[in-house]
DNA sequence: TTATATGTTCGATA
DNA sequence: TTATCGAACATATA
């Protein structure tokens, strides 16, 4: 579920369960060492008996500080998720645990293993290193517009393209693409200032009200293409045009025909 | 059995 | 050198 909303209610999620508590273990579960991309053991050397004092977010990049220094970077990929327990039996995909003094557990969870954590000098480091753009929600209008307006991409790749500005995901460019009537196929930059201006707005527009939904999909409002986003849907304003699916910059794509033309 | 899933990276190609 | 495209990654479910 991680796209930015989902990532800005982790970390507050991780706010609320972990700053300042001691860490007092920290285990490893998956046997692949797929999503470890520091060490084991820089991983606990870093970690055990320090605590988490800060945390930052860029896009769907989160970042949380160490008291004894350094960040720990988290990226929770496709199926990522955070989850406080106690005991011993562990979450379902469960791939690590922070244990904390208190005896709560801390547990990253993650089904298809794409998610990352790591630890990082700092998040600006991290970031430029990936290549990683400003958070959709800094980004002012005027470099939105430069970063598409001379590209030949698909729009709905570019809108995902991490960048020049990151947290769009799947479910999210369908939504913004939805909102303007554009066709995610239309060429990025054959695009005009009007339509930038119009993603631009909604692009904001939908995670502010994603984030102060808590994420929950049941309490967007009636009229978000997310609630209808799946093929032969109809969306209440547009009851004549069935939802149709593509595939677009390899990702499955979900529009209505009538109000996204090309 | 085959296709698909809310993401990123890497190699090939233009 | 830069932009774009497509495959690959690991796992479960329809």
């Amino acid at each position: 579920m991680p796209e930015l909303p989902e990532v800005e209610i982790m970390r507050r999620y991780l706010e609320a369960a972990s700053l300042d508590q001691e860490i007092q273990a920290v285990q490893f579960y998956d046997e692949l060492d797929k999503i470890y991309h520091s060490s084991r053991e820089e991983l606990r050397e870093a970690l055990v008996g320090a605590r988490f004092t800060a945390t930052e977010r860029t896009g769907k990049f989160l970042f949380v500080q160490i008291s004894r220094g350094g960040w720990l970077h988290l990226h929770f990929g496709m199926s990522g998720t955070l989850e406080l327990f106690r005991g011993d039996e562990l979450p379902k995909y469960t791939r690590l645990t922070w244990d904390f003094a208190s005896g709560e557990r801390l547990a990253f969870r993650d089904l298809r293993k794409f998610g990352v954590i790591a630890l990082t000098p700092s998040p600006a480091e991290y970031l430029k290193a990936h290549g990683i753009g400003t958070d959709l929600l800094e980004i002012d209008f005027k470099d939105f517009e430069a970063a598409l307006h001379n590209r030949s991409v698909a729009i709905k790749t570019a809108l995902l393209d991490q960048k020049h500005f990151a947290g769009i995901g799947n479910w999210i460019a369908d939504e913004m693409l939805f909102d303007c009537g554009i066709h995610p196929q239309h060429p990025c930059g054959k695009l005009t200032s009007e339509h930038y201006r119009c993603l631009w707005e909604a692009g904001r527009q939908i995670v502010q009200t994603a984030v102060e939904a808590d994420t929950h999909y049941g309490d967007f409002p009636e009229h978000f293409f997310v609630q209808y986003r799946k093929k032969g849907a109809l969306h209440p304003d547009w009851p004549e045009s069935p939802v149709e699916k593509l595939t677009v910059g390899g990702r499955g794509t979900f529009i209505v025909p009538a109000k996204q033309r090309m």
